[in-house]
DNA sequence: AAACGAATCAACCGCATGTCT
DNA sequence: CAGACATGCGGTTGATTCGTT
């Protein structure tokens, strides 16, 4: 039997989220936490699938989320990090309190990849690149004035992506775990562990950001959606009878004085 | 001011992995 | 142990924004 598609697709929306959508992900969010991504959007009342949901929450609603171009420092530890670890995304942003694998991963792309190339770098081996002449056997390639689609800027993946396995094993290990809580890929430990989360959060809340930062108010006590996020879920659930979970989702809200308009 | 191309980034897709039954 | 399912991850796409002509 194949796999489930993540979700029935019939009748789910797709593409940007929409403030209203926003609202109540987070609503929902920071007053019960998450259980399973599959029933959040049916409870929170949106027409997504977990999975977006999940995304949408990790990579832009998340209370924890510093806004805005990477500092100096990010950046050179993120090429630090892609060195050491290539391209996983996750556990370079897991170093990166308030940075997701997504923001890491498109800023790679755009930004530190034509930096590494300009300065003479091969973005994926992080070595001098090796000029394309000495490759005669593609005469094609060495034609090419960007050396971004040169197969000698390529090496074998094995060369710079671990040899399959080993890092993989070994990273877990490497990693601290304080700094694995403050995992930007899971939703539930970022917002979680106090050690970070109140760290990041304060930066995230003082930085300027991008121009639509999610601003979150200084009210919300991100301790106190450790808490949510921990919640009994059983017993909501079982209450709810389905779709209804028997709670105004926009209840808790005024607490942390939740205006959208003021995050957009 | 309009048109065009480049750059950016949010979101999607499919596969991998972990967990549960 | 195998199969089903949920979640996480990395690659890619496409809409939007920005800069240049």
């Amino acid at each position: 039997m194949g796999r489930q598609p993540c979700c029935a697709k019939v009748g789910l929306k797709k593409g940007p989220w929409t403030a209203e959508e926003d609202q109540k992900l987070v609503a929902f969010l920071l007053s019960h936490g998450h259980c399973c991504w599959r029933l959040v959007p049916k409870l929170a009342g949106l027409l997504r699938c977990g999975k977006s949901c999940r995304l949408r929450w990790t990579n832009y609603l998340r209370p924890d989320l510093k806004r805005g171009l990477l500092s100096d420092d990010e950046e050179k530890l993120v090429i630090d990090l892609h060195a050491e670890l290539g391209n996983r995304w996750s556990k370079i942003a897991a170093r990166l309190p308030g940075r997701t694998d997504n923001e890491i991963k498109n800023h790679w792309n755009t930004h530190i990849r034509k930096k590494l190339k300009k300065m003479g770098l091969d973005p994926v081996t992080h070595q001098p690149v090796v000029p394309c002449a000495t490759r005669p056997d593609d005469p094609l390639e060495n034609l090419l004035p960007d050396p971004d689609h040169a197969p000698c800027d390529e090496p074998p993946k094995a060369s710079s992506q671990e040899p399959t396995g080993s890092a993989h094993d070994n990273e877990d290990e490497e990693a601290p775990k304080q700094d694995a809580a403050c995992s930007a890929s899971s939703a539930s430990a970022a917002v979680s562990p106090s050690s970070c989360s109140s760290s990041s959060a304060s930066a995230s809340v003082a930085t300027p950001g991008g121009p639509d930062a999610v601003d979150w108010p200084d009210s919300v006590d991100l301790f106190q959606v450790d808490a949510l996020i921990d919640m009994d879920w059983a017993s909501i659930l079982s209450g709810s009878g389905g779709g209804d979970i028997g709670v105004d989702l926009f209840d808790h809200c005024s607490d942390v004085a939740f205006d959208q308009e003021v995050w957009m």
